[in-house]
DNA sequence: CTGAAAGCGCTTACAG
DNA sequence: CTGAAAGCGCTTACAG
């Protein structure tokens, strides 16, 4: 090995050195100390200016300032067992003093490190995102699994990229056509949370809301609802998976159903809930009802309906969808179709390693157990 | 090289392949195919049962499928130039046969791949967190770095802890004593967000509330209010930062400070909020202002404030802390002290890369530029 | 257009 | 208690 042979070359004679083409990028900086004169001398001083991104310290310059073996290192750095107090001491010494740390990239490719999940939000600051990214850390963590982060909402593709140099998996939302998802994700295991038709053929975890919106519908008719509005969102769908739902569920009971289907570009926010809302209103004077694609958009509805002095729940209804905690901090309360988030991650793990088992077998992805949210009845219905 | 000779070995003759003692675990799910006899053979038949974690197909597997060297697949994959048509769909062909995926570790170890920060937050669920984690995803990405997020509300040192094998730096909130800290991060550069006073000779980022509270102080005294009462929260201090800045302000202005220090174990949220708020509508009953450690405690205040029937804003001026989203769900909504979440996460990766020149140098943190936030009046005071 | 060599930084046996 | 060897999976020159 020739690292070896840079540690030969200085505890018995100076020889010549194998070209290393990649030194001279370090040349810069090269530093000769005392009668030392290895081509890799690494220093402290010599590294003022690196940048975390630059080169460190490693295992072999702190072998060479304390005078052992790279094994020795080792030893003294993982706190194992055969090595005297008095060596581990100077090994340590000598790590902090060039501020050694170990690379992950060296120590991964021996130990395969602990499997990474990327997971893909759309937006933090959306409680159902920051909700399930809480439970998906802690799903994972109870795995053994780290989760890495990324955020859609500037550019779904950079992302997702740059995710893909770190994981062994993602889940989330990637929203792209499938041709493009074939090209940005290439063979990394992938499960796709509530995909459009199109992107079924990869693994996904399916959010059934029918027998949650026939709950829903039945909870607004015994309250006497007749003119029940679904305010809907979609980006790129002519209507949501849960808007069809919705539709089923009213239509089951007799009643005429209702959909705005808002044509916004911008997230389904609260701003863009009271903006529908507010057209909701001028199309159907008479409606007693929202049920809404998401808390924030029912939260908007509220905030419309306080607004044009429509009393909730006496006059409108309102039910979200998510059970994030934006529903409990409003007046009143939001009833909601509530996803247990934790539940959610659960069925992505294992339908993450069941597809990846699935696919080595036959090509294609495993079962889907669907995640159904529930009603849960609070004020504002 | 000894892997180099095994594609030798295999285009030539078969003798005696070194020893290779790593070998031994994979000898399950050895197969020998037609007249192919390296031991390193890899089919996608025999990763059936293969997991995340297992044994992958390396580039050698690929190369020696496809009949070629490992450069040559290297070209292939990553759509490098010097590389006729028809040798790259067959080493793309036998890739996917092989479901192979580049190590990032493989790859991390030449290229050093992308800087990674790890962010330590308290919950992902507390819209002050969410904002912060949101912010710095953006900026990290505008730098090129990538974010790992752990979650310390369950176990602070096991979430840290797992991240340190994975990233290059940490930012966040870290609550334990400085000992511990040394231990747990090691010679990992860290930015601490706020610390308590012991914790300041590492890096960190300051939050400063002095003007701030002048503001908010000055703004209540311009609506009538004398009894300004602050729901502080603290886990370990007697006081918060911003109660110290609260009760300067406050004694500035010739007032008498009154603040109500909450001796809970449970995290600053919108229930701990509303009993600080009833507890201190008993100690007070002429209270005519809340300054609360957070919005969600604010949050809680006023919800407090409602179920007892006093006004906000006539009876009662409520003012939070931290600007998140769920200022704006409440009705009226919250006047509250805010940050710039981008300011503070530039300032954060500002603090990073000055402390690791910094400690270079001198082995000194750098200069401390504080955050600040700003006073927003909206309908609660 | 293709391949043999060297190297990235670390750990795991094994031999003394 | 300590060190020489082999190997993890990849890429970057370099030589043909």
């Amino acid at each position: 090995m020739v690292s070896q042979k840079r540690v030969t070359a200085r505890s018995s004679r100076v020889k010549a050195l194998p070209i290393r083409s990649p030194g001279a990028e370090r040349g810069e900086g090269r530093v000769q100390h005392g009668d030392r004169t290895s081509g890799r001398r690494y220093t402290a001083c010599m590294s003022t200016g690196a940048s975390l991104l630059g080169r460190r310290a490693s295992i072999i310059d702190v072998a060479e300032r304390a005078g052992v073996s790279r094994q020795t290192v080792t030893r003294a750095i993982n706190d194992m067992p055969g090595i005297s107090a008095a060596t581990k001491q100077r090994v340590l010494d000598a790590a902090r003093e060039l501020q050694y740390r170990p690379s992950r990239f060296g120590r991964g490719l021996v130990s395969r490190g602990t499997p990474t999940l990327g997971l893909v939000v759309v937006d933090l600051t959306n409680g159902f995102w920051a909700e399930l990214a809480s439970a998906v850390l802690d799903e994972a963590t109870e795995r053994g699994w780290t989760v890495l982060i990324a955020e859609t909402s500037h550019d779904a593709r950079s992302a997702v990229a740059t995710l893909l140099d770190h994981v062994d998996a993602l889940f989330g939302l990637v929203d792209v056509p499938e041709t493009e998802l074939d090209e940005l994700v290439g063979p990394t295991p992938i499960v796709l949370l509530d995909p459009k038709p199109d992107l079924r053929r990869r693994a996904w975890v399916r959010l059934d809301f029918e027998s949650a919106m026939a709950d829903a519908a039945s909870h607004l008719v015994s309250k006497a609802r007749r003119r029940i509005v679904m305010l809907d969102w979609s980006r790129s769908q002519p209507r949501s998976e849960r808007a069809t739902s919705f539709v089923h569920a009213v239509e089951g009971l007799g009643l005429d159903p209702l959909v705005l289907r808002h044509t916004a570009t911008s997230e389904p926010s609260i701003d863009l809930g009271r903006l529908a809302a507010e057209e909701a209103l001028v199309q159907w004077p008479d409606l007693d009802a929202f049920v809404c694609f998401n808390d924030p958009i029912a939260v908007g509805a509220l905030k419309a309906c306080q607004a044009v002095g429509r009393s909730v729940p006496a006059d409108v209804s309102i039910i979200g969808v998510d059970g994030s905690a934006v529903g409990l901090v409003v007046t009143p309360e939001l009833t909601t179709l509530s996803f247990d988030f934790r539940e959610l991650a659960r069925t992505a793990f294992s339908t993450l390693l069941a597809s990846v088992e699935g696919s080595l077998a036959d090509g294609g992805p495993a079962a889907h157990r669907p995640v159904r949210p529930q009603l849960v009845v609070r004020g504002s219905s």
